[in-house]
DNA sequence: AACTCAGTGTTGACACTGTCCACATTCTCG
DNA sequence: CGAGAATGTGGACAGTGTCAACACTGAGTT
């Protein structure tokens, strides 16, 4: 009855068996182009069933739950914004001296962020939606790559410790304020207020950000300037 | 047949008849009470007929949608936010030279916000989350009071550049950072990663924030720091 | 080779939702 | 008083998530 997509199932089996074969990824899957389409809301059971061309209900023999799936697929866009963020953490040109490229990197992660929420709304949403997922933040020194977000941001962070951009006492700070900044950033411009402000504004915003923020994180164990 | 609340309907009118009398208020009354419980997604239009005592429709008569009932709530809870906020501002002790009262009201506005996410998440959730209401954003000068959370963030900032803490050339910058921030943490931790965090360490988070924030906007002319 | 049985997919049902339609009642105003 | 506009009602339809009972299939055991 149903036909098989052309995409990329693993394990692709006949194609006119009783049994999907890789029924569990092709919902995921599915589910997905859904979530990017119209975010964590247009993600109905039943349709995702009806497009992989099953019948509703065969979803519950592989998740227990509508946010069941729902979180898997939470959890591939969470991963997709961590490639998005690495990828451009790595195009940071290696030409500059420690501090200028720590810095550099802490505003490639930040922007990637940013872009990712607003290059794809749908997932970013669905990312931040359902997440029964992720630890409640690990703490701030196990930062191992593709880890997630956060080990990321945490890596760039002490890499401008390391350059001696950022004072070690403010190191504990700097984490959830950037992201937060940034997340915030990206939030009011999707849902909020901020939507709709044009591209150039948008610029101008995360530069601001990015050039308050590191002269708050900066310079030596002192108070403010004032 | 519908039992009349004790609650605040304005106009109340007789309580046997047919027409309600202040089915609308009813309406956003419950509707908001609802959002409190359970956010937007709690607010079934059924369900708020129901608890009101009329039959379902009845509410379509006065919202042309489920949207448009949500997004009179949603400006309810915007006002409620907006209120918590004027309100943690002025109770900052005014026996202080002009800095750090300004200061020390940028830190209440903002702390006023996050503390308001989290004491009344399904309401914040509603205010941020059908918002075809609020302008997409007002110009930064227009600053008078009672409009909205935005406009009085812009008045604590321009306190903050009159009393020579916030350079002038870094004010466009500050609105959007601050509230970028403040956003970010609360949603962090109310649908984030963050949650669940104990209040002692959201109380540390904030206070970090805002002494980097305060860090970053202060000062002369000059770049940072370094 | 036949049988069993766990895994997987299907059909049918229920309760719930938002929304449209036609109808009923009531209020207001001429 | 009577007409017409407001307002509330009831019924219907399509859609949803979820449960229970049934059907098919494939892998392993005897």
């Amino acid at each position: 009855m149903w036909t098989v997509s052309t995409l990329s199932y693993a394990a692709q089996v006949s194609v006119t068996s009783y049994h999907h074969g890789n029924l569990r990824a092709a919902l995921v899957e599915t589910g997905l182009a859904m979530a990017r389409e119209s975010g964590p809301d247009g993600v109905a059971l039943r349709e995702v069933a009806r497009r992989v061309g099953v019948s509703h209900n065969a979803a519950y023999r592989h998740f227990a739950d509508r946010e069941a799936l729902l979180g898997e697929i939470a959890q591939v866009g969470m991963q997709r914004l961590t490639e998005a963020m690495h990828q451009r953490m790595a195009e940071v040109v290696p030409g500059l001296d420690a501090v200028a490229r720590a810095q550099a990197r802490l505003r490639a992660v930040g922007r990637a962020y940013v872009e990712f929420a607003l290059a794809e709304p749908g997932l970013f949403r669905t990312a931040f939606s359902a997440l029964a997922h992720a630890s409640p933040v690990e703490p701030a020194g196990t930062a191992e790559e593709d880890q997630g977000p956060y080990a990321l941001l945490n890596t760039v962070l002490d890499e401008l410790v390391e350059a001696g951009h950022l004072a070690p006492e403010r190191r504990p700070s700097a984490d959830v304020t950037c992201w937060a900044g940034v997340h915030g950033i990206a939030v009011l411009h999707l849902d909020g207020p901020l939507a709709g402000a044009p591209e150039a504004e948008r610029e101008a915003t995360m530069v601001r950000f990015f050039d308050i923020v590191e002269r708050g994180l900066g310079g030596g164990p002192g108070g403010g300037p004032g």
